[in-house]
DNA sequence: AAGCGTGGTCAATGTTTCTTGACTTGCTGG
DNA sequence: CCAGCAAGTCAAGAAACATTGACCACGCTT
Protein backbone atom coordinates (compact mmCIF):
# COMPACT_ATOMS: atom_id res chain seq x y z
CA UNK A 1 0.00 0.00 0.00
CA UNK A 2 1.62 3.80 -1.11
CA UNK A 3 0.94 5.60 1.78
CA UNK A 4 2.11 8.99 -0.20
CA UNK A 5 -1.02 8.97 -2.09
CA UNK A 6 -3.29 8.75 1.47
CA UNK A 7 -0.83 11.76 2.78
CA UNK A 8 -0.96 13.81 -0.01
CA UNK A 9 -5.07 13.12 -0.04
CA UNK A 10 -5.04 14.26 4.00
CA UNK A 11 -2.24 17.10 4.03
CA UNK A 12 -5.08 20.02 3.51
CA UNK A 13 -7.58 21.06 6.33
CA UNK A 14 -10.54 20.76 3.76
CA UNK A 15 -9.91 17.63 2.67
CA UNK A 16 -9.81 16.06 6.49
CA UNK A 17 -13.14 17.21 6.72
CA UNK A 18 -13.93 16.16 4.11
CA UNK A 19 -12.72 12.52 5.10
CA UNK A 20 -14.26 12.48 8.28
CA UNK A 21 -17.62 13.55 6.96
CA UNK A 22 -17.64 10.74 4.59
CA UNK A 23 -16.91 8.38 7.44
CA UNK A 24 -20.13 8.82 8.81
CA UNK A 25 -21.38 7.32 5.64
CA UNK A 26 -22.03 7.45 1.91
CA UNK A 27 -22.80 11.10 1.22
CA UNK A 28 -23.67 13.42 -1.99
CA UNK A 29 -22.15 16.59 -3.56
CA UNK A 30 -24.43 19.08 -2.66
CA UNK A 31 -24.29 17.48 0.86
CA UNK A 32 -21.25 18.00 1.29
CA UNK A 33 -21.01 21.23 -0.11
CA UNK A 34 -23.70 22.21 2.49
CA UNK A 35 -22.31 20.31 5.63
CA UNK A 36 -18.96 21.91 5.42
CA UNK A 37 -20.15 24.92 3.96
CA UNK A 38 -17.98 25.19 0.26
CA UNK A 39 -19.80 28.09 -1.65
CA UNK A 40 -17.74 26.70 -5.08
CA UNK A 41 -18.82 23.52 -6.80
CA UNK A 42 -15.31 23.93 -8.22
CA UNK A 43 -13.21 23.85 -5.09
CA UNK A 44 -15.25 20.82 -3.73
CA UNK A 45 -14.85 18.95 -7.27
CA UNK A 46 -10.77 20.08 -6.85
CA UNK A 47 -10.58 18.31 -3.55
CA UNK A 48 -12.51 15.23 -3.76
CA UNK A 49 -10.44 14.58 -7.34
CA UNK A 50 -7.53 15.17 -5.52
CA UNK A 51 -8.34 12.05 -3.12
CA UNK A 52 -9.49 9.55 -5.95
CA UNK A 53 -7.57 7.38 -4.60
CA UNK A 54 -8.90 7.29 -1.49
CA UNK A 55 -12.56 8.50 -2.29
CA UNK A 56 -14.51 6.34 -4.91
CA UNK A 57 -18.67 6.50 -5.64
CA UNK A 58 -20.73 4.23 -5.05
CA UNK A 59 -24.06 2.11 -7.11
CA UNK A 60 -25.93 5.43 -6.29
CA UNK A 61 -23.25 7.81 -7.25
CA UNK A 62 -23.11 8.76 -3.78
CA UNK A 63 -19.22 9.40 -2.40
CA UNK A 64 -17.60 6.90 -0.56
CA UNK A 65 -14.37 6.16 1.42
CA UNK A 66 -12.57 2.75 0.71
CA UNK A 67 -10.16 0.83 2.42
CA UNK A 68 -7.37 3.07 2.22
CA UNK A 69 -9.79 6.16 3.07
CA UNK A 70 -10.44 4.53 6.37
CA UNK A 71 -6.82 4.03 6.71
CA UNK A 72 -6.61 7.69 6.28
CA UNK A 73 -9.13 8.61 8.95
CA UNK A 74 -7.32 5.80 11.37
CA UNK A 75 -4.39 8.08 10.65
CA UNK A 76 -5.75 10.87 11.45
CA UNK A 77 -7.31 9.58 15.16
CA UNK A 78 -3.63 8.67 15.55
CA UNK A 79 -1.78 11.47 15.27
CA UNK A 80 -4.43 13.24 16.93
CA UNK A 81 -4.79 11.08 20.07
CA UNK A 82 -1.13 10.30 20.66
CA UNK A 83 -0.63 12.47 23.86
CA UNK A 84 -3.34 10.37 25.37
CA UNK A 85 -1.60 6.91 24.99
CA UNK A 86 1.35 7.93 27.28
CA UNK A 87 -1.21 9.28 29.99
CA UNK A 88 -3.33 6.33 30.02
CA UNK A 89 -0.30 4.27 30.39
CA UNK A 90 0.72 6.38 33.59
CA UNK A 91 -2.94 6.27 34.82
CA UNK A 92 -3.14 2.29 34.28
CA UNK A 93 0.17 1.91 35.86
CA UNK A 94 -0.47 4.27 39.10
CA UNK A 95 -3.50 2.00 39.15
CA UNK A 96 -1.92 -0.95 39.75
CA UNK A 97 0.42 0.15 42.13
CA UNK A 98 -2.35 1.42 43.96
CA UNK A 99 -5.00 -1.07 44.07
CA UNK A 100 -2.25 -3.63 44.76
CA UNK A 101 -0.23 -2.26 47.43
CA UNK A 102 -3.66 -1.42 49.53
CA UNK A 103 -4.83 -4.80 48.89
CA UNK A 104 -1.86 -6.64 50.23
CA UNK A 105 -2.27 -4.40 53.48
CA UNK A 106 -5.66 -4.39 54.00
CA UNK A 107 -7.21 -7.76 52.85
CA UNK A 108 -3.88 -9.77 53.31
CA UNK A 109 -6.33 -13.03 51.70
CA UNK A 110 -4.38 -15.61 49.57
CA UNK A 111 -7.06 -14.52 46.55
CA UNK A 112 -5.41 -11.39 46.37
CA UNK A 113 -2.46 -13.68 44.84
CA UNK A 114 -4.84 -14.46 41.68
CA UNK A 115 -5.70 -10.43 41.33
CA UNK A 116 -2.42 -9.59 41.65
CA UNK A 117 -1.20 -12.02 38.79
CA UNK A 118 -3.67 -11.67 36.27
CA UNK A 119 -2.99 -7.91 36.80
CA UNK A 120 0.39 -8.31 36.64
CA UNK A 121 0.14 -10.63 33.02
CA UNK A 122 -2.23 -7.64 32.04
CA UNK A 123 0.62 -5.03 32.81
CA UNK A 124 3.14 -7.00 30.65
CA UNK A 125 1.11 -7.09 27.53
CA UNK A 126 0.07 -3.73 27.83
CA UNK A 127 3.75 -2.27 28.67
CA UNK A 128 4.57 -4.84 25.24
CA UNK A 129 2.03 -3.56 23.57
CA UNK A 130 2.36 -0.08 24.51
CA UNK A 131 6.06 0.69 23.92
CA UNK A 132 7.22 -2.21 21.53
CA UNK A 133 4.13 -2.82 19.19
CA UNK A 134 3.39 1.11 19.46
CA UNK A 135 6.57 2.97 19.84
CA UNK A 136 5.36 5.23 22.33
CA UNK A 137 8.20 7.35 23.96
CA UNK A 138 8.27 8.48 27.61
CA UNK A 139 10.07 11.28 26.70
CA UNK A 140 11.17 13.87 23.99
CA UNK A 141 14.21 11.89 23.01
CA UNK A 142 16.90 14.33 22.19
CA UNK A 143 17.04 17.63 25.12
CA UNK A 144 15.90 20.06 22.04
CA UNK A 145 18.21 22.69 22.16
CA UNK A 146 16.20 25.23 19.75
CA UNK A 147 13.76 24.35 17.21
CA UNK A 148 14.79 25.48 13.82
CA UNK A 149 12.71 28.67 13.42
CA UNK A 150 12.91 30.50 10.41
CA UNK B 1 -2.29 18.47 19.65
CA UNK B 2 -2.50 19.94 16.01
CA UNK B 3 -2.50 17.04 12.90
CA UNK B 4 -2.36 19.75 10.19
CA UNK B 5 0.71 20.00 10.65
CA UNK B 6 2.19 16.67 11.02
CA UNK B 7 0.49 16.02 7.68
CA UNK B 8 2.00 18.67 6.52
CA UNK B 9 5.30 17.50 7.14
CA UNK B 10 4.76 14.04 5.79
CA UNK B 11 3.33 14.71 2.61
CA UNK B 12 5.72 15.11 0.31
CA UNK B 13 7.44 11.51 -0.37
CA UNK B 14 11.61 12.86 0.61
CA UNK B 15 10.10 13.95 3.90
CA UNK B 16 8.77 10.55 4.52
CA UNK B 17 12.17 9.10 3.69
CA UNK B 18 13.92 11.22 6.60
CA UNK B 19 11.34 10.59 9.06
CA UNK B 20 11.96 6.95 8.60
CA UNK B 21 15.54 7.51 8.75
CA UNK B 22 15.11 9.63 11.73
CA UNK B 23 13.44 6.89 13.34
CA UNK B 24 16.08 4.79 13.37
CA UNK B 25 17.94 7.52 15.39
CA UNK B 26 19.79 10.76 15.17
CA UNK B 27 21.59 12.00 11.80
CA UNK B 28 23.49 14.62 10.43
CA UNK B 29 23.02 16.85 7.91
CA UNK B 30 25.83 14.73 5.60
CA UNK B 31 24.50 11.75 6.69
CA UNK B 32 20.94 12.64 5.77
CA UNK B 33 22.23 13.82 2.41
CA UNK B 34 24.59 10.56 1.89
CA UNK B 35 21.54 8.12 2.58
CA UNK B 36 18.60 9.26 0.72
CA UNK B 37 21.32 10.36 -2.36
CA UNK B 38 20.31 14.02 -2.35
CA UNK B 39 22.63 16.06 -4.04
CA UNK B 40 21.20 19.50 -3.31
CA UNK B 41 21.90 20.73 0.30
CA UNK B 42 19.35 23.53 -0.48
CA UNK B 43 16.87 20.96 -1.12
CA UNK B 44 17.38 18.99 2.00
CA UNK B 45 17.48 22.24 3.90
CA UNK B 46 14.59 22.83 2.43
CA UNK B 47 12.46 19.84 3.55
CA UNK B 48 13.96 19.86 7.26
CA UNK B 49 13.16 23.59 7.79
CA UNK B 50 9.42 22.45 6.51
CA UNK B 51 9.63 19.85 8.99
CA UNK B 52 10.57 21.88 11.98
CA UNK B 53 7.66 21.07 13.94
CA UNK B 54 8.71 17.57 14.40
CA UNK B 55 12.20 17.62 13.39
CA UNK B 56 14.68 19.42 16.01
CA UNK B 57 18.60 19.05 16.47
CA UNK B 58 19.84 17.76 20.06
CA UNK B 59 22.83 18.97 21.81
CA UNK B 60 25.15 17.29 19.38
CA UNK B 61 23.67 19.41 16.50
CA UNK B 62 22.14 16.15 15.16
CA UNK B 63 18.78 15.93 13.80
CA UNK B 64 16.27 13.96 15.82
CA UNK B 65 12.56 13.44 16.23
CA UNK B 66 10.35 14.56 19.39
CA UNK B 67 6.81 13.43 20.03
CA UNK B 68 5.21 14.72 17.27
CA UNK B 69 7.94 13.06 14.82
CA UNK B 70 7.10 9.64 16.44
CA UNK B 71 3.87 9.85 15.87
CA UNK B 72 4.09 10.86 12.51
CA UNK B 73 6.05 7.42 11.57
CA UNK B 74 3.33 5.84 13.54
CA UNK B 75 1.16 7.28 11.60
CA UNK B 76 2.61 6.12 8.40
CA UNK B 77 2.98 2.13 9.74
CA UNK B 78 -0.95 2.68 10.27
CA UNK B 79 -1.49 3.44 6.94
CA UNK B 80 0.84 1.10 5.50
CA UNK B 81 -0.20 -1.90 7.30
CA UNK B 82 -3.67 -1.15 7.08
CA UNK B 83 -4.16 -4.32 4.81
CA UNK B 84 -2.35 -6.79 7.42
CA UNK B 85 -5.20 -6.18 10.14
CA UNK B 86 -8.03 -7.35 8.62
CA UNK B 87 -5.89 -10.25 7.25
CA UNK B 88 -4.39 -11.29 10.81
CA UNK B 89 -7.81 -11.36 11.91
CA UNK B 90 -9.00 -13.86 9.60
CA UNK B 91 -5.98 -15.76 10.75
CA UNK B 92 -6.90 -15.66 14.28
CA UNK B 93 -10.58 -16.38 13.56
CA UNK B 94 -9.72 -19.39 11.50
CA UNK B 95 -7.15 -20.67 13.82
CA UNK B 96 -9.50 -20.54 16.42
CA UNK B 97 -12.38 -22.01 14.91
CA UNK B 98 -10.01 -25.01 13.13
CA UNK B 99 -7.84 -25.71 16.12
CA UNK B 100 -11.33 -25.78 18.84
CA UNK B 101 -13.08 -28.17 16.70
CA UNK B 102 -10.09 -30.69 16.04
CA UNK B 103 -9.62 -30.77 20.14
CA UNK B 104 -13.21 -31.35 20.54
CA UNK B 105 -13.17 -34.18 18.38
CA UNK B 106 -10.14 -35.74 19.16
CA UNK B 107 -9.06 -35.55 22.68
CA UNK B 108 -12.61 -35.35 24.20
CA UNK B 109 -11.39 -34.32 28.03
CA UNK B 110 -12.34 -31.74 30.19
CA UNK B 111 -9.17 -29.71 30.37
CA UNK B 112 -10.37 -28.76 26.98
CA UNK B 113 -13.10 -26.59 28.59
CA UNK B 114 -10.03 -24.20 29.99
CA UNK B 115 -8.57 -23.87 26.75
CA UNK B 116 -11.48 -23.04 24.95
CA UNK B 117 -12.84 -20.44 27.54
CA UNK B 118 -9.44 -18.82 27.65
CA UNK B 119 -9.59 -18.55 23.67
CA UNK B 120 -12.71 -17.57 23.57
CA UNK B 121 -12.12 -14.91 25.83
CA UNK B 122 -8.70 -13.93 24.16
CA UNK B 123 -11.17 -13.84 20.81
CA UNK B 124 -13.70 -11.51 22.04
CA UNK B 125 -11.11 -8.98 23.57
CA UNK B 126 -9.37 -9.37 19.69
CA UNK B 127 -12.69 -8.96 17.97
CA UNK B 128 -13.46 -5.68 20.35
CA UNK B 129 -9.89 -4.23 19.76
CA UNK B 130 -9.69 -4.68 15.98
CA UNK B 131 -13.16 -3.79 15.16
CA UNK B 132 -14.08 -1.46 17.97
CA UNK B 133 -10.96 -0.07 18.85
CA UNK B 134 -9.31 -0.04 15.50
CA UNK B 135 -12.18 0.41 13.66
CA UNK B 136 -11.21 -2.43 10.92
CA UNK B 137 -14.18 -2.74 8.09
CA UNK B 138 -14.80 -6.25 6.96
CA UNK B 139 -15.12 -4.95 3.18
CA UNK B 140 -14.77 -2.42 1.01
CA UNK B 141 -18.16 -0.57 1.80
CA UNK B 142 -19.68 0.78 -1.64
CA UNK B 143 -19.56 -1.47 -4.24
CA UNK B 144 -16.79 1.07 -6.43
CA UNK B 145 -18.69 1.44 -9.64
CA UNK B 146 -15.08 3.51 -10.88
CA UNK B 147 -12.83 5.83 -9.50
CA UNK B 148 -12.56 9.55 -10.55
CA UNK B 149 -9.78 9.17 -12.90
CA UNK B 150 -8.31 12.52 -13.82
C1' DA C 1 -42.25 27.06 -19.82
C1' DA C 2 -39.51 29.05 -16.23
C1' DG C 3 -37.20 28.43 -12.17
C1' DC C 4 -34.72 25.74 -8.91
C1' DG C 5 -31.77 22.02 -7.07
C1' DT C 6 -28.33 18.46 -7.96
C1' DG C 7 -24.07 17.21 -9.72
C1' DG C 8 -20.86 18.39 -11.83
C1' DT C 9 -16.71 20.53 -15.67
C1' DC C 10 -13.33 23.80 -17.11
C1' DA C 11 -10.19 27.81 -17.80
C1' DA C 12 -7.84 31.41 -15.67
C1' DT C 13 -5.42 33.28 -11.93
C1' DG C 14 -3.21 33.85 -7.64
C1' DT C 15 -0.50 31.45 -4.07
C1' DT C 16 2.59 28.07 -2.31
C1' DT C 17 5.81 24.74 -2.65
C1' DC C 18 9.98 22.56 -4.80
C1' DT C 19 14.25 22.63 -6.77
C1' DT C 20 18.49 24.46 -8.39
C1' DG C 21 22.71 26.43 -7.93
C1' DA C 22 25.67 29.78 -6.21
C1' DC C 23 27.52 31.31 -1.94
C1' DT C 24 29.22 31.32 3.26
C1' DT C 25 31.41 29.79 7.46
C1' DG C 26 34.12 26.90 10.25
C1' DC C 27 37.02 23.07 10.92
C1' DT C 28 40.81 19.64 9.67
C1' DG C 29 44.68 17.33 7.43
C1' DG C 30 48.65 17.66 4.69
C1' DC D 1 48.20 28.20 4.51
C1' DC D 2 45.10 26.39 1.45
C1' DA D 3 42.25 22.42 -0.23
C1' DG D 4 38.41 20.06 0.91
C1' DC D 5 34.51 18.71 3.47
C1' DA D 6 30.49 19.44 6.71
C1' DA D 7 26.73 22.13 7.46
C1' DG D 8 24.32 25.05 6.08
C1' DT D 9 21.77 29.97 3.77
C1' DC D 10 19.44 32.38 0.19
C1' DA D 11 17.45 34.17 -4.29
C1' DA D 12 15.10 33.01 -8.28
C1' DG D 13 12.51 30.25 -11.44
C1' DA D 14 9.66 26.08 -12.36
C1' DA D 15 6.04 23.29 -11.02
C1' DA D 16 2.12 22.14 -8.43
C1' DC D 17 -1.81 23.50 -5.80
C1' DA D 18 -6.01 26.18 -4.39
C1' DT D 19 -9.70 29.10 -5.54
C1' DT D 20 -12.96 31.61 -8.27
C1' DG D 21 -16.50 32.12 -11.31
C1' DA D 22 -18.70 31.00 -15.43
C1' DC D 23 -20.98 27.34 -17.67
C1' DC D 24 -23.66 22.82 -18.63
C1' DA D 25 -27.11 19.04 -18.36
C1' DC D 26 -30.72 16.82 -16.19
C1' DG D 27 -34.89 16.24 -13.47
C1' DC D 28 -38.66 18.10 -10.83
C1' DT D 29 -42.41 21.21 -9.83
C1' DT D 30 -45.52 25.05 -9.91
Amino acid sequence: MNSDEVFDAISHPMRVEILRELAKGPRGFADLKRKLKIDSSGLLDFHLKKMSSIVTTNAEGLYVLNDRGFAAVQAIDVVSRYGWQRRAYFINMGMYIVMNVYLFLTIQHWAILIVFGVWTAWIVFYSYWTFIKRRVRLRDNGQSKTSLER
